[in-house]
DNA sequence: TGAACACTAGCCGTTTATGGCGAGGTCACC
DNA sequence: GGTGACCTCGCCATAAACGGCTAGTGTTCA
């Protein structure tokens, strides 16, 4: 099984272009012996994408009815740090249940699980399995395929960054030291007093430093830098 | 070997301080055979801190010369999604030039992987090794635990949020689509007045749905919510 | 049916940020 | 030995953000 692993993340990695890597995605149902293998990505500036092999019909009406607002897969990736199994989600209120059954009918399963992603630039992706058995089978698939799920979904996220020209390491702007210490704490809360004393400089310093930063950011504001430092990871929170 | 690796992931779930982390990270450097095995992690509000097998020495050196300002390998660390062999970093410049001479006074060796590792609310890890050898012979080494350190990163990672009670799922944060529109505007650099114009209601509206995302993202201000929202995934741009 | 929440809107006063003017120091690098 | 990048400080005026007040609609849900 483990060459069968490596061989299939080799595939990922020679993938030239999204259809071929919807082909190998697709493939996967065979590996782990499912329903549904989807892969579903949200990058910074661009319109998010799928590669699902879902029925046509499912996906318009998911399309459709932007059932992205209460799937709660969706809802709750964004928390989530772990694969997570579908059934440990709230699934008690009523539009979640309506969409349940739903999914039931789209022919998507009772089981599934998603594995949560995320990249440098605020990219974010969810690799997700789904599958029709009993609660038991279910928790074994996972407990065996945990640590797969996890490669897979790191490489299929990392074929779609080199896809997409995300990979390159761009020398975006450097920030000074006290630039960075500046934009760092406007981020975390301050206003310009408080970071001023925090940095034992004057109020009048500091703001040097910001207009320097945003000089340099070609930012139109504070918050502009911020965010753009931010994006650029040149500063965190 | 891969059962090693089993054994040494249960290991790390198991832990409950992080001290027997520390132990358990520590263990590595006899599993990889390497100089160094460090394990660093900032998490969005908390102190930043360090699990490392480093000479006391050294960490300190680092620590009061914050070194961490022209270390390449931090310097890099949030454009990266990859692991990423240290060799790959630029060390053309003066400080970085300096700095590697120094870290390999401080015995830390002239080769390193750092694996970067994000969770859900802007935290950020890196987990490191570092050891002296041949190009070849880490390039080997690289090619041949690459997916066992991107696992043992994010099993890492995991534990520490178990034992700082981030991994509960709180309440979240969801921001309703004004709420989202009005932070990615203000991200993007637009003032109020802008903001309110492009999205076609009053400035006074507009600062309805930027407070009541503060509120949310228990915010101190504009800016403070724009970074928070983009940490935590809510907003990109 | 009432509570909670999203969306919409205005006014007033205070605080904070920004834009523009100035100055002087260290340090590295060519 | 000059050039540029970085760090440090002050004053003045305007623009913008913030805090607090009130008030209506519509939807959703218990």
């Amino acid at each position: 099984m483990l060459s069968q692993m490596e061989a299939f993340l080799e595939r990922v990695e020679q993938c030239n272009t999204l259809g071929e890597l919807n082909q190998v995605v697709a493939g996967l149902r065979d590996v782990f012996q499912v329903n549904h293998v989807v892969y579903h990505s949200v990058n910074s500036d661009g319109e998010p994408y799928a590669l699902a092999t879902y029925d046509a019909d499912w996906a318009e009406h998911y399309e459709k009815e932007e059932l992205y607002r209460i799937d709660p897969v969706v809802l709750s990736a964004f928390q989530r740090f772990n694969p997570y199994s579908w059934k440990s989600l709230s699934w008690e209120k009523k539009p979640a249940r309506r969409f349940f059954l739903e999914a039931m009918d789209g022919g998507v399963g009772n089981q599934g699980v998603s594995v949560p992603i995320r990249g440098p630039h605020g990219e974010f992706s969810l690799f997700s399995l789904s599958h029709t058995c009993s609660d038991e089978e279910w928790s074994k698939f996972l407990s065996h395929w945990m640590s797969d799920l996890l490669l897979i979904g790191h490489y299929l996220h990392s074929a779609v960054r080199v896809l997409e020209n995300m990979d390159e390491i761009t020398e975006y702007v450097s920030l000074s030291p006290r630039e960075t210490d500046a934009l760092r704490l406007l981020g975390a809360g301050m206003n310009r007093g408080r970071a001023a004393e925090f940095l034992k400089i004057s109020e009048h310093t500091l703001r040097v430093y910001i207009e320097s930063a945003r000089f340099k950011l070609g930012a139109a504001n504070t918050t502009h830098a911020v965010a753009k430092a931010m994006a650029q990871g040149l500063i965190s929170i």
